[in-house]
DNA sequence: CGTGCCCTTGAGTACAATCAACGTTCGTGG
DNA sequence: CCACGAACGTTGATTGTACTCAAGGGCACG
């Protein structure tokens, strides 16, 4: 069941049979999650984390006249509350982009975790902190990217993510996020996103159709972006 | 001489003696760093985090043509890449934005001190998962609110975090960061950063001015930035 | 076969960028 | 002590990227 999120770990560090049973044991309870559904809301008192089995999730903050930001968009394998385990209360908001299935892991169980297996602990802190390298990413396309650059580089993140848990074949993914969706992740409205889309499309970079992104030259996409996966941390852990 | 740091620390929890002089301990060695200096490079093996006692630090990415977003801005009492003791090499740089002084915190230090006392591993680890969350409302910032409202933003952010560290004098803190560096951390360019600010000083809620920012309508500025100190977790973490 | 959601395209607007010039302050050296 | 230069701040004129408003089209689902 949870099979992806131990490959992702096993992605950026070793992991033994106690670890990994230790991980299994710690999961209390699944759950389906429909689409759509904010299931986390911002400021709720938390005593567990979510981990993310199957389907896209998106932490997001809402502003007074209907502005959407979306902070970061979690794939199978994460934890998308992770960092409630320290914080308690969430500063944001998390919903199902699409129908999700989760493993929940008590906080209690994590301390037990992180107490036991220290190379654990590393490893969880870690992930949060590679959270966080997400978001820095992402200033940095919010900021200084052009809306095609912005686009290039959160289709490349996913591209880097969703294979290191198999769910890429070759250049293509499956996203099923509408346009909308997409533009609350780069601070845009769905009218130019459309248009960049075309764009993109048209200078034959990639196309992202009926859900599915397909990367038709990878090099020119990563130049626009100016892409670099170092901020992925893709490589194993230094011992 | 970590007097800010213990402060920090303690307006989020408790820490006893032993605790105290384990962080006391810790430290190796005190540094200066002159203004502007890039003191740390993205990439950089590192094996000791950077406590920030005295000045204002950066960090920061630069894009191919002159552009650069800066993630966020650390305050005296902040680690200013506690996250490097997880990640090991980092994904931006970090730089003097002031003279600072700083201590040196060797990760095996660290490592010790968060193996001997658990509530410092919770409390660094939250530390780490705090950056992530001003990192997010930076997101907002960037992606979803005009240039006064982001402005209005980051000023009353740094007056939450300055206060917390005795660097406020009721509405006006010291801020010796140019109209560039803010523009930087905005995604504006130095001109716009200028005008804005001409425009808040002009509706009477603030004045930035010789490296002072005073807040002269706290409640009218706190409204146009929507400002809400929640992601600071400036409560005691509950029990 | 309608209804709603999403995508697409067009026309006009606005916020912020760019280009350019000038002012101010401050440190340095003649 | 004053002249000079560099860095920063200010303002004006113009351009451009992205937003807003609006309407129509495709598709899935009940």
């Amino acid at each position: 069941m949870i099979e992806r999120h131990l490959t992702r770990l096993r992605a950026r560090d070793d992991l033994d049979a106690a670890e990994e049973q230790a991980i299994r044991g710690s999961v209390t309870e699944y759950r389906q999650i429909l689409a759509g559904k904010t299931f986390l809301r911002a400021g709720e008192l938390l005593e567990h984390s979510t981990l993310l089995l199957d389907g896209f999730m998106g932490r997001y903050r809402d502003l007074s006249q209907g502005g959407r930001q979306i902070s970061e968009i979690h794939v199978p394998g994460d934890f998308a509350d992770l960092h409630s385990f320290t914080l308690k209360r969430l500063d944001h908001s998390i919903m199902a982009l699409t129908a999700c299935r989760v493993a929940i892991v008590p906080h209690s169980a994590i301390q037990a975790l992180t107490q036991a297996h220290p190379r654990l602990a590393r490893l969880y802190w870690f992930s949060t902190n590679l959270d966080a390298a997400i978001h820095r990413e992402w200033e940095v396309t919010l900021g200084r990217r052009s809306a095609i650059a912005g686009l290039a580089a959160l289709f490349c993140e996913l591209h880097v993510r969703l294979g290191l848990v198999g769910l890429t074949e070759g250049p293509r993914y499956r996203l099923p996020l509408t346009q909308e969706e997409v533009g609350d992740c780069l601070g845009l409205t769905p009218v130019h996103v459309n248009r960049s889309l075309r764009e993109l499309r048209e200078r034959g970079l990639m196309i992202f159709r009926k859900d599915v992104v397909e990367i038709l030259d990878h090099p020119g996409l990563i130049r626009i972006a100016e892409f670099d996966p170092n901020y992925l941390y893709i490589e194993r852990m230094p011992r």
